[in-house]
Order: structure tokens, then sequence, then C-alpha cells
RNA sequence: CGGGGAGUAGCGCAGCCUGGUAGCGCGCCUGCUUUGGGAGCAGGAGAUCGUCGGUUCAAAUCCGGCCUCCCCGACCA
């Protein structure tokens, strides 16, 4: 009998490939399904419950650090989108217009808002009058849409919802400094909560936000050898205070222009965790983020186990909510233990509980963890404390894992060559130095199609300068370059 | 947006070339036997063949438009 190696066997292994595994486990785990408009997705009840859970550990960071939550239109007048010419020109390639009411075309067209920058711009022009008035800290929940042209569920969609935080400073110094705290906090988010090990840094002039002073952002690298990027911070400077005139009288009695900046995270994250987590049999959620931390399995042997199984079950699934776990019994008849336990792993419940006469009769459960599959018998007694520190160990290792291979996919090299044979071959991250020229930048660009994710800030260098790869100038910038999604 | 592939039951597919009563596997429903890693047998239900139009006595099948999905590029969170 030949030995199986995937037990669940639904789905297209990852690793023959990664494109229809990522679609097919998103379908089947119902995370998402595809709308009948071209690029748009429903996300479904055990998808929007992560992204629920992302929603409320991340709006607990943004309030922490002072930010409020506001809401404003979804239509942003072409007048209002065309004042920043810079951000219209990088946007309306990819904007929605609204052109009627009804029957009657509109006088002006609306944009269905691809970022909100502009809308919020010109209330803030309305609000912000005195230094006193600032700093403006305020975040948006939303929906948002680009009309892409190539998508894929979660990574990029039409519609997709996000954060958006837009604020206003007194002080050049101090958006400088909210930028960097909310990549900080970005970063800090992603590696606790989803545990994704990211690196950080600023982006290049070419791979800015269209209206921003510089971009800040986080990047991971999936297991397919992509990097993704998983959230941005931009500091603004008074690009858009100029043009929408959001001007404060300072304690000089001098007019001067807000500083902003904007930063968001998106859906996006849920595909991340996807993509950076999952195995040949499916999904592996991160416990602090999962829909369903811990999933019961009765085992449903013998004519009583109704009598005698199934109440313990119960009994353990209430202890178990009662301590704050998200725990499902799956007490459906008609299904097998085995099957149940296949689906709940293609599923990414990152803890499984086993329940048969055997155990009730030694007053145990039966743990089987989701990613090392490793199986160990625990006490009814005292249960929660014990599964809420499987749980911890669980959300650890999917971060140690991620890292490690991470760090055996992050390549340096001694050449142009190299470099180009290591992105074809064994794509990851290639840490390496840049000449800052851009003709660099697309050339390698064209030929490799890798681009450069980061540019690292001064405190992350490993070195302080070195040769670019492309032209072998010296640089000061110290890059990460790979293939991106 | 360019190049390629695809859309037939909930899922995966055959049928199309050569027009003539829509099929298979899984899943679903019922019953019995099962149940500690995707159970077995028997019976049953489920499809305006993506959509709109054309050709024809007759279209899943031939022709055209459109929509959606997948892969590879150009563009982008």
């Amino acid at each position: 009998m030949v030995k199986k190696e995937r037990l669940v066997k639904n789905i297209t292994a990852k690793s023959e490939d990664f494109s229809r595994w990522y679609t097919e486990v998103i379908r089947k785990a119902e995370l998402a399904d595809y709308a009948p408009i071209k690029g748009m997705m429903v996300i479904r009840p055990y998808g929007y419950a992560v992204w629920e859970n992302i929603q409320k550990l991340m709006d607990k960071r943004i309030k922490e650090t002072g930010h409020e939550n506001a809401y404003f239109p979804m239509f942003i007048p072409e007048s209002l989108l065309e004042k920043e010419a810079e951000h219209l020109e990088g946007f309306s390639p990819e904007v929605a217009w609204v052109t009627h009411g009804g029957n009657d075309e509109l006088e002006e067209r609306l944009a269905v808002r691809p970022t909100s920058e502009a809308i919020i711009g010109s209330m803030y022009s309305k609000w912000i009058k005195s230094y006193r008035d600032l700093p403006v800290l305020i975040n948006q929940w939303a929906n948002i849409v680009r009309w892409e042209k190539v998508t894929r569920p979660f990574l990029r969609t039409t519609e997709f919802l996000w954060q958006e935080g837009h604020t206003a400073h007194a002080t050049a110094e101090e958006g400088q400094a909210e930028t960097l705290k909310i990549l900080d906090l970005y970063r800090e988010f992603a590696e606790t909560e989803l545990a994704i090990p990211v690196i950080s840094g600023e982006k290049t002039e070419k791979e800015k936000f269209a209206g921003a002073e510089m971009t800040y952002c986080i990047e991971a690298l999936m297991t397919d050898g992509k990097a993704l990027q998983m959230g941005t911070s931009h500091d603004l400077g008074q690009h858009f205070s100029k043009v929408f005139n959001i001007r404060f009288e300072d304690q000089d009695q001098q007019l001067q222009y807000a500083w902003q900046t904007s930063w968001g995270v998106s859906t996006r994250l849920v595909g991340a965790v996807v993509m950076a987590h999952g195995d040949d049999s499916g999904l592996r959620f991160p416990p602090r983020i999962a829909p369903l931390q811990v999933v019961i399995v009765p085992i449903t042997i013998g004519e009583d186990w109704k009598e005698t199984v199934l109440p313990v079950a119960q009994n353990t699934a209430r202890i178990l909510s009662e301590a704050g776990v998200r725990v499902k019994l799956d007490d459906r008849e008609g299904f097998t233990p085995g099957w149940k336990f296949s689906e709940w792993e293609m599923r990414g419940v990152p803890l499984r509980l086993e329940i048969g006469p055997r155990d009730v009769k030694n007053h145990k459960t039966l743990a089987v963890r989701r990613d090392t599959r490793e199986k160990q018998p625990l006490s009814l007694d005292n249960l929660a404390p014990q599964v809420q520190s499987l749980l911890d160990k669980i959300q650890q290792n999917l971060f140690d894992q991620a890292l490690q291979f991470r760090e055996d996919n992050t390549h340096e090299v001694e050449d142009y060559e190299e470099f180009k044979s290591v992105i074809e071959e064994r794509r990851g991250f290639i840490k390496t130095f840049w000449c800052g020229g851009s003709e660099c930048e697309n050339r390698i660009k064209e030929e490799t199609m890798a681009t450069i994710r980061v540019v690292l800030m001064e405190a992350d260098r490993t070195e302080a300068s070195g040769s670019c790869i492309c032209c072998g100038e010296q640089g000061r910038k110290q890059v990460y370059f790979a293939r991106a999604y």
C-alpha cells in the first residue's frame, strides 16, 4: 500500500501549481467566490471573518495611536480629483466614473473613489484654520474601486476593502514621524497578528504613490518566491495641502500649508495569509486571525456516542468558548471523522481536538496541530490554558517557518548575470545595491521582471555602500529586488 | 489592453470535428450497514449546455457579437 502523503486530495497541490492551488483553496475553503462582474468577488462568511479579525486588531492599534474613525463619500467630483496633477495621472487609468443619476446625465462626472486623498483634502481645508486644529488624525474603513486589468481574488480585485488613514500636521517633521510610526505599526501588526515577517523601507520614485513626497511600505515573501506589498505609508508633504488650500495660521501668525500623510492596508492581507502560510493540504491560519481557532471532532463510534461522546464534546466546546477561544463543534452526522479531519485541515483551522470513547474513558482529548500535524493527548481538566498555550505555539511556529523561508530565499549575488539566473530559477529576494538611477531600475525590470521592493532606510542597512548590481557604480542605496504580485 | 486556453448538474469532466431523445465520476437525497485519516451497497433527485442573435425542419454541436474565468505579457494595492 502506498503511503498517503497528501491527506487532502480535493485541491491541487501547492507544490504542483501555485496559481491553481491559490484560487482553488480560496473557493473550496469558502473564503470567496467570483461575482458575475469582472474582477469582483464575494467575500464569503469564512473569509469575511478573517477580515473582521484583521479589522478588529488593526482598528485597536489605530485608535491606540490617537486616531479616530470617520467616513467620507465614495464619490469624488472630477474637479477635485484633477487638482493634484500627479495624483490624477497615476489613478485616471483605473477610475470608474459615474455619469448618470437615474436617467439624467450629470453636469460633472463623479469618480468612484480609487483612494480618498482628494475628497478628504477638500474637507480638511474647511476644518483646519489654526495650529490649534492640528494634528488631524483620521482613519476611515471603506471600499475602494480601481479598474484593474488583471485581477486575482484578494490580491487585486476591482473593488476592495481597506482602511485609509489621513492625517494633517503643523510641521514636516511631525508628518514624517507619523508616516514612520504607521509604517512600524504595520510591520508589528503583520508580524504579531498575521505571523508574516516583513521588510520595510522606502519605495523608489517609480514605485511611489501618485502624489506622495515619499512612500514607505512593508513587503513579504510568499511561498512561491514572489513578493507582496502588504501595506503602504505615504508622506504627502504639502502636495495636497497646496492644491486643496489646507492652510493654518501658526503661533507666529504666519499662514502655513499643512503637512499630510496617508496610509492603508487592505483585504489583500487575507491573500497574503493564504500565500504565506498555506501548504499542499490547504490553508494554515495563524490562530490570532483564524475564523475558527479550534474544531472539535467527535469520534462517532458505537451505538451510544450521542449519549457518551457528544455531551463531553459539547461541554468541551462550551468551556473553550467561555474562555474566549473561537471554537466549533463539528457534530454533523453523515460525515466520517476522517472526512472532517481533512476538511478542517484544508480550511486551515489551527488546532483540532478529537474526542472519542477512549478519550471520554481517560478524561482526555487528542489535540492535533495543523501546522505540524503533531498529535498529543490533553487532559480535559484545565483544558483552556493548555489550548491557549498550543495556539500561541502555533502562532509562533508559523512566524518562525515564514521567517526561515524568507531567510533561505533571500540571496546575495556577485554580479548581474547571477542576479538574472537567481531571479529566473530560484525567485525570492535579492539583497543588493543600486546606483539610484532609473535607467538601471528600468533595465532590470525589463530583463528580469524584478522590481525594487524596498530601499532600506539608513538604520536598516547592513552595509553603508556597494556597487550597483546593474551598472557597477558606487551606490548608497541598499535594496531588495523581487518579482512581485 | 495584446497573445493563448476555457465556460455542459454543487465540483471535476466527456459529448462538439461529422447537427437528430444531454452523459460519466464525485457530491446531494432516502434506506440499511459503517465511523480513531476523505466508508460500502441499493434506490432517487438535480441541466432553460455562460449570454444574446444568426443559419437550419432541427443547434450543447455550425456562424457572429457580448460576458466571465485561467495562463503568459504590458499596467497596478
